[in-house]
This record gives structure tokens, C-alpha cells and sequence, in this order.
DNA sequence: CTTCCTCCGTTAAATAATTAACTTATTTAT
DNA sequence: ATAAATAAGTTAATTATTTAACGGAGGAAG
């Protein structure tokens, strides 16, 4: 089963917030809602919204709108939401840890499986039942449990050496912290990556902070 | 002195990731690079690379390229790397310890002058020699400092109150890891925001990742 | 049952962003 | 010095994205 034809990366950046939005309706007792309300309450145009919604065939009724749980379940399955990855996180410094412990992993479509550090001082602990085993066993473990996806929140200076030993575990989906540049590196081996630049995001602020 | 034009976000976001990279190129002792190679070596058209630099008046020269040292001043300069602007975090639980012990404020145009909770036994402890105070006295505490940011690691429940509060105290400039729609909510009150939705991150992640 | 109103899906227009092409200044080599 | 090569700045073309306009299907009301 293909996509119908390649939908616009820019659309998919927002489905995300629209599944986030439609859950907190849905909370609130809400049955059904129109492109315009949606826009209206999202900061959205009507437009926008249909076109999006539409990339995926249109979940909506002309004269009534869009059913909120329906449109928010098709969102989780374009997302792929409902279908586990296994997943494993490496690097438990402070932020692995506030990873491992804030997000919850189930709910959008990965099984954290195992943690991995290389400091001994951090094996058998566990973070949300977890535990923590040692890098030097990863590609052994990797091999051995289908994983698929790996979350890299190792320090920069390690970022490459790591990174390379996730390729040769058979490693392709990258949640990347670091600044290592994963698929700059290893474009030709037919992976995907989604970074996480912290330091990128807060310079960002900073420009737009200029006239404040 | 005001922006010789409004610049487009695009290019905006993409500075940091020059920065760091002409940083890196710095510590290896380059001294100037083409827009050919900088393309090539950055995954970039060199087309782009130079429409970009333009955007704020061209920093290279006809038969040379650019000195990798002015050029990264110059981003550094745009982004506003060197003024600091006084900024609090708000919430020390995972993610807050995580951004307070991780991030280098000031080399980002920031100053960290302290961080705030609600919860008694986090106060008086330090991170990065900044200390936690009670959030009670938030208010008196901007408006006697200066402070103009605020990072907000509070949980999701937690959130609209807390950044209420902040907008009366006189914040003008969000970092925001809450899913709380700071802008929707705010968006005549002149501030900025940049979110860090890590949910959001990871979700698209797994879209990427339906074919592998 | 008929009319009016809502509101999606779709097509068209406008805007924005990227890439390519061109022009000229500067450097390097002869 | 002069010619050839380099490479930025700039203008033009292309492509992508967003917004607007349209037309008809379906719901609501009398």
C-alpha cells in the first residue's frame, strides 16, 4: 500500500497539531466542527485546512463538517500512530532522561524497547520500566529484537562514533539530539532523520526577539 | 535602526545551522569557502546559499568567496548573538533541569538570572549557579530585574496559568515546551514565541518512517 | 417537500520560495 | 601585464505553497 502520491512535507508538519487539537476537543464533549471553526480557533484559513485534510481523500461532508473522532483517528493512521516501531534510546544524560521519562512513546507509534549509555555508573536502572544496558551491546541487541529506530541523545563529541555503530546495528529511523549531521553523512543508505536542535530553535528566538 | 526589509523565516532558520557549521570550519583552521563548496559540503544549492547571504547585504567577495571568521560574526551579529537579554525558566522537572544543565545561554544571546517553581523542595537549589526560586514572587521579581524571556518547562496542565502570569509580569519573549498555544492565546499583546513540541517531532518521525 | 443555508471538495489565482542564468569583480597563472 | 578561471551578486525562471473562488451535496427549517 503506496501514499496516493507524495504529500507536501509542510502538510505533514501539521497534521501533529490538528491531532492535538482535535483531541482536546474531543475531551470536551465536541462532536463535529467545520474547516471554518477549526480555522478560526487554529490561527488556520478555512482553505488551508480542506486542502490538507484533502491530500488524504477528504474525511468530511459538505453541509456538516468534519466528525472529530473520526477525522482525529484518520490523522493517527496517516501518522502511523497505531503501529509500533521498536525503538531504543542512547545517551542517559539529562536530556536522555527527560526523554525517557516526559514522552509517551506508545501513544505515537514507538516501543522504547531498550536504553543503551556507556557510563557503568548507569547500567540496571530503569526509566519508565526501561533499563539501561551497555553500548558496547547494542548491535547484538538490535539484531536480536527487530529495532528499528533509535533516539540519539548522546554529547556531540560522541554524536559520530555512536551514530555509526546504529547504522552497522541496522538502525534507519533517527530521532536526533545531537548536531551531528546524520543524513548529510549517510544519505546514500536510505534512512530518515528528524532533528531536534535545541540550540537552533532558542538563536531563532533570539532573532525574533530583536525589536522586543 | 530597523530591518532594511522584512527578511523571510526561511532564511531566518536557516542561519543557526550556518553558524555552527562556520564555526566548525573555523576550529579546523579554514579561513574562507566558496558558496560551491559550502553547498555541496551542507547539502544546499549554492544558489540558495548566496540569496541568502544577500538577504542582509552580501558578506563575500567576486573571485573569493567568504572569510569564514566575518561571516559567521555577521550571523552572529543578525541573530543578536551578543546582546543578552535577561530570561527566567519556569519549572524544573525533567525537561527544565535537562535545558537548565544543557544549554549555553549566553554563547546564544541569552542570560539565564533565574529559574522559578512552584514545588518547595526545588527552591534554593542550583543549576549552572542559577538558583530556584518560588514562583509566587515570579511577578515582582521581572519587573525588579528586566527580564524580558522565559523558557516554560511547565507540565501541559499547568500552563496557561503560568504563562498568564508571566504575560503580566511583562514577558514579551516565550520559549515554549508546553503544547499551551501561547500565540493563539496572546496575540495581541505584541510578545514572540518559539515552540519545542517534541510530541509533534517525534510524530512526524514516525510518518517518515511508514515505509521502512 | 421545498427552500434556504451550510460547508466540503475542487479548481483557479496569487504569493512565496527555490533554483538557474547571467554579469561583473577579483584572483591566479602564465 | 594579460588571459583564464573563479565565484559573488543579481535578475529571471521555475517550482512550491497558500489563499481565494466556485459549485454542488447535504442538512436544517418551515
Amino acid at each position: 500500500m503506496s501514499k496516493k502520491q507524495d504529500v507536501a512535507l509542510p502538510v505533514i508538519r501539521r497534521l501533529p497539531r490538528y491531532y492535538r487539537f482535535l483531541s482536546y476537543q474531543l475531551e470536551e464533549g465536541r462532536e463535529r466542527i467545520s474547516s471554518a471553526e477549526l480555522s478560526r480557533k487554529m490561527g488556520l484559513t478555512a482553505s488551508q485546512i480542506r486542502q490538507d485534510f484533502n491530500c488524504f481523500g477528504g474525511f468530511g461532508q459538505q453541509g456538516y463538517g468534519y466528525n472529530i473522532a473520526l477525522l482525529r483517528e484518520k490523522i493517527g493512521d496517516i501518522l502511523g500512530l497505531n503501529k509500533k516501531i521498536n525503538t531504543i534510546l542512547v545517551g542517559v544524560g539529562n536530556m536522555g532522561r527527560a526523554i525517557a521519562n516526559k514522552m509517551n512513546f506508545e501513544s505515537e507509534g514507538f516501543n522504547l524497547s531498550a536504553i543503551f549509555d556507556s557510563n557503568p555508573d548507569a547500567f540496571g536502572k530503569k526509566y519508565q520500566g526501561v533499563e539501561v544496558l551497555d553500548f558496547k551491546t547494542v548491535e547484538e541487541y538490535c539484531q536480536n529484537n527487530d529495532v528499528k529506530a533509535a533516539i540519539v541523545c548522546v554529547p556531540d563529541s560522541a554524536a559520530r562514533e555512536v551514530v555509526e555503530t546504529l547504522i552497522n546495528s541496522g538502525i534507519k529511523v533517527f530521532w536526533n539530539f545531537t548536531h551531528f549531521d546524520i543524513l548529510m553523512e549517510y544519505k546514500d543508505n536510505d534512512i530518515v532523520v528528524e532533528n531536534v536542535h535545541m540550540n537552533d530553535s532558542l538563536m531563532i528566538l533570539r532573532y525574533l526577539s530583536k525589536d522586543i
